[in-house]
DNA sequence: CTTCGACTACGAGTACGTTCATCTTTATCG
DNA sequence: CGATAAAGATGAACGTACTCGTAGTCGAAG
């Protein structure tokens, strides 16, 4: 679980790199919106972002780390009682926000929530784990490839949602493809075969493309 | 989207429930745990739950709240500083924390976020999801193909207004079509014949078109 | 009596499911 | 490390199922 920390102020950089090492997390510390830049070429499961930095406000960094694939959990943190700080963090894209001083039990629980979210969800009788990038289906393993896998996760993620073709391909392909193509409904058929939830689970929606109906 | 908002203040908790009623959320409101407790008999999507409440403290609450299903969000919000709460609160098991004074806007942006989100309108019996295009009408679901749920669509958004067939097939079906069609009858009927609501509140205006008249 | 809407049934067109051939990527083994 | 095999991704082709729109008839309203 990598954790960048970017706060300038050495002495509590290092009391959260100390503290968040010992709770589990294998830390990397920026001083600076250039140097984050720099780390941000490894993949990271969070960040932490403090808000004042020497070149610049924190939360300029959200709009390039959402574009990160894996796309890490978002921290922020702040002088207390800025409030509007607050809302424009969450509002630009921040998964959380921290109040300073921070608590750091606070910090890791927060931080163990956000992390968990990505790591295991089930559905029904599924489950996938992000980690190792395995399915089971009634306790079945299912062995998955790559695409099928990436678009079962978007399914798991939007359940509910009625997605159409393009959406997918945009989304889970990297594609923006005009035209005509049968590709997404080739691996909606393996999802199909391979997995009896989701053959009872995903429905075609007409005119539209599919959706994963929610077990109750 | 139901939300208790459990908070002893009289003034705050009107102004929480003006604020979430604007911003789409059916609130209801409980003064102390008892009262709450009475309250969750029937179900809510997310509780907004005070501390320091009347009857004890509102982390209390918790336990109980995790054994109900659906399971709602909690969402706790404790006078600021009181960072001991706040985590004592987080390993509870809230999902997550307000620090007073609340901010309004962080407020709806936390529910929003920790509650699924359903894009619906309702209209008597009927709801309408646009998010996963769904229809249910008095808890029935009901299948609709792609045009009905246009059309019906179409309907809701003008209810009450008289529609001519061919502002109808303008918008609904892309069509600019001059001459005489049923087709607009047909689908009627269908949303007639698949919905009791629609059955009972969509009227022919003889000469004109259809009009959906409103429930009171 | 005339006109308009309700209703049924049918046919054309279209979108989806499925298979298959081709190209690409990954894995294996020397 | 490179060659070769295996597996996966892709999109075209074809069959099928479904939806939508049209026509014809009946009944009701004006």
């Amino acid at each position: 679980m990598n954790v960048l920390v970017v706060e300038d102020e050495p002495k509590l950089a290092d009391g959260l790199a100390r503290f968040l090492t010992y709770a589990g997390f294998h830390v990397t510390v920026a001083g600076t919106l250039a140097e984050a830049k720099r780390q941000l070429e490894q993949p990271f499961d969070a960040v932490l972002l403090d808000v004042r930095l020497p070149d610049g406000e924190g939360w300029t960094l959200i709009p390039k780390l959402k574009t990160l694939k894996p796309r890490p959990a978002i921290i922020l943190a702040t002088a207390r009682g800025e409030a509007d700080d607050r809302v424009f963090g969450l509002e630009l894209g921040a998964d959380d926000y921290l109040v300073k001083p921070i608590v750091l039990k606070e910090l890791e629980i927060r931080l163990k929530r956000l992390v968990k979210q990505t790591d295991e969800i089930s559905f029904g009788d599924m489950t996938v784990d992000a980690r190792s990038r395995t399915v089971t289906d009634a306790g079945q393993a299912i062995r998955m490839t790559n695409k099928e896998y990436e678009l079962l996760l978007f399914f798991l993620k939007h359940s509910g949602e009625a997605l159409d073709r393009n959406r997918l391909l945009d989304e889970v392909w990297d594609y923006t493809f005009a035209g005509d193509t049968r590709t997404v409904d080739t691996h909606v058929k393996q999802l199909r075969d391979k997995s009896p939830t989701m053959k009872r689970q995903l429905k075609t929606v007409h005119r539209v493309g599919y959706r994963l109906e929610e077990v109750r």
